[in-house]
DNA sequence: ACTTTATTATGTATTTTTTACACAATAAAA
DNA sequence: TTTTATTGTGTAAAAAATACATAATAAAGT
């Protein structure tokens, strides 16, 4: 069967398929999904939209935003898609995290999920219309989920917390204008830690990565802060420079 | 349709799905495979494990080593099959990089794909009957793959780049004793750089994760240097630490 | 108008980490 | 014995991270 010139690892014609659509037609087939974490910044808290579980096995329990990945749909459009038919949100930043794919994390039986992780700015969004049983949780008070998804939701927290201390991307999570404090906060939030106040400026300061809008807030009780927008052209054209980043 | 008290987003059990295996059922499905970059390090190349693809619309090009996903089998335990089936090694490490979706990366139809990077021990592994299609190929100079491989392979090296630099894999790669030269060559062949040998040397000496054997190399002519081995033990334990580390 | 309150804005000294750099010792090969 | 290539080692300088306190400001309350 092999060819006997053993130098030679080329294959024979005879050895080469030549139908690959006949070939994919034999593979085994899998149900898979996408699944979204969904994040936003509200009260000083991460928070992350979810779904009530429409299986009764989890009745009361919260799931993620998922769906099934559709024929020739690739999954960053599946994700895409799962955002806008929720939420009514375009142009959202999303990211694909990882796979999971324990059989028996399905009750109805084998189907594989990818977790993607998105940012979203909760003010704006609710500018569009909710579907009502989508509800936003703090993600630290939450303990128990539908599926897999608690750990899924905890993988997707923690490549977060990762990603964040090496690219901007906090700026999606906040409005277009915004304070240093309300971005320390939302720092101190993901990452569940404080940071010292002048530092973290001081940091920004040095990425130069924020506009100064030259407005001050408003509804304040005290003296108001000034108001910076995000520098997203320049994050564009360095964002290899940004790579390493940390607080 | 809707509860009537408007407050409770509760779901009535009529509209809760009793039954999940008929869900599931009803479910599209895709033929999903997984494929991995099986990196090793030789003649101060990082090099990787290919296969030539058995497609006639490939024919001669190089393809990652992959295989489909069997029925309940998770994706890790499928990566793990195809190194065992491939190159007769267990216990080799495996990490899940990101999946590969687009609807045209396979002329048979829609297969979607999950990369996996997977870092061995060349020396080690050769002393195993290797497959005689297999070919170890170095990274650096490859530039044509059969399907999506080269932008998959080009993702996985990135990956380790980046992953190489917070946590100290370069050891799967090396033979058990090691001289620091060794260690220092692979890090310059994966991250395509030029390094320090002071500093890199004190780098690895303050992490502690070295163990001086009391050998030296022997078959260099020239002094030899002192072996090491890595210190998994103290890895392990204090894994989270590591993180971080950069050169 | 004044006082109180909460918060902003800002700089410097200290410590830690990273970088740059050179020479004597050693083993093998000639 | 000499030549050759490479090992092993330390220090000074630069850069980055950390710790820390006070005056200025706007709003709210009196």
């Amino acid at each position: 069967m092999r060819n006997s010139t053993m130098k030679s690892t080329r294959k024979t014609e005879s050895q080469l398929v030549q139908d690959p659509v006949r070939l994919v037609e034999s593979y085994p087939k899998v149900p898979l999904t996408v699944d979204c974490a969904v994040f936003g910044f509200q009260e000083n808290e991460l928070k992350v939209l979810l779904i009530r579980s429409d299986l009764a096995l989890y009745d009361g329990l919260w799931s993620l935003l998922g769906d099934n990945v559709q024929d020739n749909e690739e999954l960053d459009d599946a994700a895409n898609r799962i955002l806008k038919e929720r939420t009514g949100m375009d142009d959202v930043y999303l990211d694909q995290v990882r796979s999971f794919s324990h059989p028996a994390r399905h009750p109805g039986g084998r189907v594989i999920t990818v977790a993607y992780c998105s940012l979203i700015n909760i003010q704006h969004h609710q500018l569009k219309r909710i579907d009502n049983e989508l509800h936003w949780h703090n993600v630290q008070s939450l303990t128990q989920m539908a599926f897999d998804h608690f750990e899924i939701l905890t993988h997707c927290h923690k490549w977060l917390q990762k990603r964040i201390q090496e690219h901007p991307l906090g700026f999606n999570l906040l409005p277009d204008k915004f304070s240093l404090r309300e971005l320390q906060n939302l720092y101190e939030a993901i990452l569940n830690l404080q940071m010292d106040r002048r530092n973290f400026r001081k940091k920004f300061a040095s990425m130069g990565l924020l506009i100064d809008v030259n407005e001050i807030e408003n509804d304040v009780p005290h003296r108001p802060g000034k108001l910076y927008k995000f520098n997203f052209d320049k994050y564009e054209k360095n964002k290899r420079k940004w790579i390493g980043i940390d607080f």
